[in-house]
DNA sequence: ATCGGGGCATAACCTGGGGTTATGAGCGAA
DNA sequence: TTCGCTCATAACCCCAGGTTATGCCCCGAT
């Protein structure tokens, strides 16, 4: 009954009762990857009849054969491979997931240092590091998140070695390489009256509309206002990307966020974006260093990683 | 010491042991959004004690204080805000999964049932699905993956509503709306030396080179021997597009491969885009239904969701 | 033909994480 | 004060998922 109340509420529900467990998925991944049950169990480290029971009993959760069990060796159904397929991006997440709690745990005593605005830590650096992982297993990366001032004091004090920040200027006493270009773009939950706009919105129809905005302060209110001449109307101000990505999906009204922010909303059309004109809403994304003191060893590793 | 085996294999290592599990993610971003431990607690359906040890655990796990405790709520912790967006990654991934392995169980009796091919099935179908129950919350969705003519299969015979595909020709007796386009790429793995270009590469180069690729008679493949004129080398063939992509990371060389199936590697540099000139590899991705019987219903209302 | 070994399943057992209820202890508002 | 909200602690329970021990099946090698 319960359930029937979190059903009501957010439509999520307990997705953990109808999701199988990590473990359960990267065996499947094991499975399908090594064509046998004991193999996969084997590699994840568990005994065979484990394997074949957390298998059996993932299949009767999702009702649906997952594998061909025969005498010499397992395969996947067709619709086990399109299930492993989903699985594997719960377990690539799993994986982000992980390398970023990772390096904010190692808070001391790390081979590499890395201080970063909210936007680049919460979006990107969980994939470089990933990526620096694969390449460099044995470097230990911290990871402290904060704004441009604080990126900058950091490496200004020694307590990180490279930084990265979003934003028009560069902290004094760093120097700094672009590694990307970051667009904010317009959104409107897809009932609104924009979702449906072919023309760009103009400039100015885009300056007299209230929008939902980050409080003033925040890099991309600042990137907004500037390219708007101070103008940006204020509907609601919250205090974090998420708040403002709930509101303007509820229909609340349009904001202008970082095209990282949203990719997701848009491609599952949750939100959609609405084509501008004649507004500079691009950003560069910097990785920054203390002037003259060029990255070098696992640092230099990482920001190679970064750029395209 | 298992541990140890695959650790030194995959470089995966027990996710499960350091990724907390879906369950303890929700309750997380519960109590993000709702600011107290207790009502997150209702929220998920547990009760408020069962939730305070669930976070402290957690917390313990990844070795980061994520909650500030005051006795009129819960608040995040710098680290904690961080960390739910991470969790949000896994949660929305698992959201996807959930809303695909619905449809696939629900084989029977659904008020809308689809077809589609496997790179939509795969990659675009679960957002469509978790944007469709938002909006409709009580249609039943079933999904059949196949080839085209699977697809179209179905859809004549009565056994499906609606289809998707991918490919250059429709099927004969289905009408159809083209819905996305999808771009053939070309990647590489970060160390290749095509991966340092800067000067597109010609056709003629292209097709001289040996290429990791699907096997004859899939899509991906049919649509790049007709770009190259029959032409494509292979270095090896492969059965799914997994593998393919396993392959190039590794750098057993280069594949051509849909945008949509390697957006991922590309975000986190596992793979590098090669650009390319003189080549149409560019593909649609179509709506189909059976001549003459236009969408009406759950399907209209799934087909509208699929178009920006 | 038969034996060995890889593959999977079943059975009986054990453990611990995560759930529950019951209770207590801060803090703020009425 | 006293209520009402917060969170924490304690004692208890259950079952999912692990283990070992075994058996059956099939194939290929002796």
């Amino acid at each position: 009954m319960s359930e029937e109340g979190a059903r009501a509420f957010g439509g999520a529900g307990n997705l953990a009762h109808r999701v199988p467990d990590l473990g359960a998925l990267e065996l499947l991944l094991a499975v399908a990857r090594l064509g046998s049950l004991g193999a996969a169990a084997r590699e994840v480290g568990i005994t065979q009849p484990a394997a074949s029971s957390r298998i059996r009993s993932m299949e009767r959760q999702l009702g649906v054969a997952l594998v061909d069990r025969s005498p010499r060796g397992s395969r996947l159904t067709d619709a086990g491979a399109l299930v492993t397929d989903w699985a594997r991006r719960i377990v690539e997440a799993a994986e982000a997931f992980d390398a970023g709690a990772q390096a904010l745990r190692d808070r001391r005593d790390s081979r590499l240092r890395v201080a970063a605005s909210m936007t680049i830590a919460e979006y990107l650096l969980p994939g470089w590091l990933l990526a620096l992982r694969a390449e460099r297993p044995d470097t230990a990366v911290s990871l402290l998140a904060g704004n441009s001032a604080a990126v900058a004091q950091r490496l200004l004090s020694g307590e990180a070695d490279l930084g990265f920040v979003e934003g028009v200027d560069v902290p004094h006493g760093l120097d700094s390489a672009v590694i990307a270009h970051d667009h904010l773009i317009v959104v409107t939950a897809p009932g609104h009256a924009w979702a449906r706009r072919r023309r760009p919105l103009a400039a100015s129809e885009l300056a007299s509309t209230p929008l939902i905005l980050r409080e003033k302060g925040s890099g991309t209110r600042q990137v907004l206002d500037a390219a708007l001449g101070g103008l940006a109307r204020p509907l609601i101000e919250l205090s974090s990307t998420t708040a403002v990505k709930a509101a303007v999906v509820s229909g609340a009204g349009p904001a202008v966020l970082s095209e990282l922010a949203v990719r997701e909303e848009l491609a599952m059309r949750r939100l959609v974006r609405v084509p501008v004109e004649g507004v500079a809403l691009a950003r560069d994304l910097r990785a920054v260093w203390p002037t003259g003191h060029r990255p070098t060893g696992p640092a230099r590793g990482l920001l190679s990683l970064t750029r395209g």
